[in-house]
DNA sequence: AATATTATTGTAATAATTACAGGTTAGTAT
DNA sequence: ATACTAACCTGTAATTATTACAATAATATT
């Protein structure tokens, strides 16, 4: 997993690599990103970075996740939610989400191991495992109650 | 999985077995998902019983899903795309989406063989396995041309 | 520093899903 | 069979995430 936290000119560099143009917007988006490592949506960002860029705009930060999917540095993670999240962490892996208190965690898998006779023709692009209940927080809580 | 197709009266009997009543709708709602094992949106089940329930809603279908996910006849399918789908064979199974037809697969998979040690706290309910890529029939298209 | 390209912003449009109220139906007891 | 009650169906309206679009602003290059 991209487990280490970039700096502020690796990601400048990421981008510059990636062909994405920089700006204030894009850069405060991606570092967000790389230091909030909590799936956030799209509201969330906006609602933490608005207090920095007041005049920031929602359909700025879905344009930027948008380049930024499309280039692989972030992955959408759908978790059944109306929103969509977003994960910095593109590294294959596991999503687990708490359906108490909506947490995701990230579990490590080894999707070598998901390999299935059947998709022997297909191409497979993209691996996504989503796991569902309820995380031992939550799990603790019910059983005191 | 559950490949096999049922009966009408075996569709009565499992809705009676959830205590879900018995209508008209719902009924032909899990026939229709019975029959066609396409994954099918909320738009595509409307269109086809449309023509033999011309005074179908929308809304009714949306209430009838809720209920059978609810009873745990039928899962949703969150592929990424806007509208949902629904799955009426609820065995442990992966899904495979192609990005050029948009046709969906199902695949076996061992569930049990994901199991990560990092869970080992976790209660997990749910299990999702979702691939996506190129199907043969697009590949051979795309190599074709 | 000037210019051309691309990004940002705010508003308006789109579209999936849910809320709601009134008429209808299914299940049950008589 | 009939009547009754609770639940269901339907159509419309509301909600909400995301995208489209046009005008303004910022970025990169010459």
């Amino acid at each position: 997993m991209k487990i280490m936290k970039a700096s502020y000119n690796d990601l400048v560099t990421e981008l510059k690599n990636k062909e994405i143009r920089l700006s204030h917007q894009r850069l405060m988006i991606l570092k967000y990103m790389n230091d909030n490592r909590i799936h956030p949506t799209v509201d969330e960002i906006y609602t933490h970075l608005n207090k920095e860029i007041p005049t920031l705009s929602k359909t700025t930060i879905y344009n930027t996740l948008n380049a930024l999917v499309e280039a692989g540095l972030v992955r959408i993670v759908t978790l059944g939610d109306k929103e969509s999240k977003y994960d910095i962490v593109t590294d294959d892996h596991g999503h687990f989400k708490c359906n108490s208190c909506g947490n995701i965690y990230d579990f490590e898998i080894k999707m070598e191991s998901l390999g299935s006779d059947e998709l022997k023709d297909f191409k497979i692009h993209k691996k996504d495992v989503y796991f569902s209940g309820l995380c031992p927080h939550c799990l603790k809580k019910k059983i005191e109650n």
